[in-house]
DNA sequence: TCTCCATCGGAACGAAACGTTTCGTTGAAT
DNA sequence: ATTCAACGAAACGTTTCGTTCCGATGGAGA
């Protein structure tokens, strides 16, 4: 398993083979999904897409290039809008849980994380990413604010920081068959806080 | 600079010389203040600690193994007991930044995440740390819990799951200087809740 | 039509780090 | 005095990296 069956692409000359910046793509997330972080080496990208090394290296300058675009072909997860901020935000993070498990998205956003920790350029994309003002958390806390379902004061950048926080440690311990009760649970203090009534 | 001055330590013959094993540890962590989780290998670590590899090989049966001992040796942030759980958890978190920013073991704590990507013991330590019940974080919020300050059916654990979260985040994408009052804000929201009164 | 030339897959390269083996030396235990 | 485990050092074969060649392919412009 795992060969390809179709011999050689035909290269098409003096123009990019998008055909074969597709089976590299194609071939990087197999990789990933098969071999995880650990298996995931440029020669072993090439042999999967049977492309050659030279070619991978004319379009992407670096592993941490080629995760990058990887990551960012993934298909994002749905944006719930029930109404209420508390189900958006229990939907959202099952939705993403489930996404993250389900597809390789887990495992490249896991394996581009692990990368900046040794590569200044995935470690600035995310950086930026991270910082965004449009994430989806981002998303549904302004939505929720402009409904009036939050408080005025309340920063909608902090609050969504603190879940993706949630999200992103979950990935990284492979915690990501948190109980919907145990999300449902973290959401609610979220909203309501923690402190004895009366205080 | 970087070379070490004294000539090889004496062997002490049929015991495991712990003068060798103090200088990997400390050869380890130099290497990874000074070159970052990319340039931290074993055989840089063995030059750094005039130590043959075979030496480290034979007490660390891997990188992450060595990883984690270094990280193990860091001295603890303290903890604070102010009587006051908000007071607790933002001196924490400044506390916890400082120390992660001004010594080493922040680079380490990165690094052991990101070796736990693609190594298995790396994972299965981390993962035991973080789901420990004796975290720091955990005891500030069960101190909390027996003073009454938190309401009663509060998960401890899911609380502190949450503020940890916040803090690895911000390790991993290089946010350590958050201000204090961003940090208070995240600490009142949490508290206090961000639901917009009367509902 | 024909020549140019950027791109292709493939093979090979040097450098670096891996993990292992071998060597001669050291010094505590017997 | 002898034994023996651990030491530092050096060398090994392997893997991956990033680069450099090569012949072949096929679109673009003369």
């Amino acid at each position: 398993m795992g060969e390809i069956a179709d011999p050689a692409r035909k290269s098409i000359g003096a123009r990019r083979n998008l055909d074969s910046a597709e089976a590299i793509l194609e071939a990087a997330e197999a990789v990933l999904i098969e071999a995880g972080y650990a298996g995931f080496s440029i020669e072993a990208v090439a042999r999967r897409a049977r492309a050659g090394k030279p070619t991978i290296y004319r379009w992407w300058p670096s592993k941490a290039a080629l995760l990058l675009e990887v990551y960012q072909r993934q298909k994002r997860v749905d944006l719930p809008d029930t109404g209420s901020l508390q189900e958006d935000l229990v939907g959202f993070l099952i939705n993403l849980f489930t996404h993250w498990r389900q597809t390789s998205s887990g495992s490249v956003f896991k394996s581009l994380i692990a990368e900046a920790q040794s590569d200044e350029t995935a470690a600035a994309a995310l950086a930026g990413y991270a910082g965004g003002r449009r994430t989806h958390t981002g998303q549904i806390i302004e939505r929720a604010k402009a409904r009036g379902e939050i408080a005025g004061d309340i920063d909608p950048g902090v609050v969504a920081d603190l879940v993706a926080s949630y999200a992103w440690r979950h990935l990284l311990i492979n915690r990501l068959d948190e109980p919907e009760a145990t999300i449902r649970k973290m959401v609610r203090y979220l909203l309501q806080g923690i402190e004895a009534p009366g205080r």
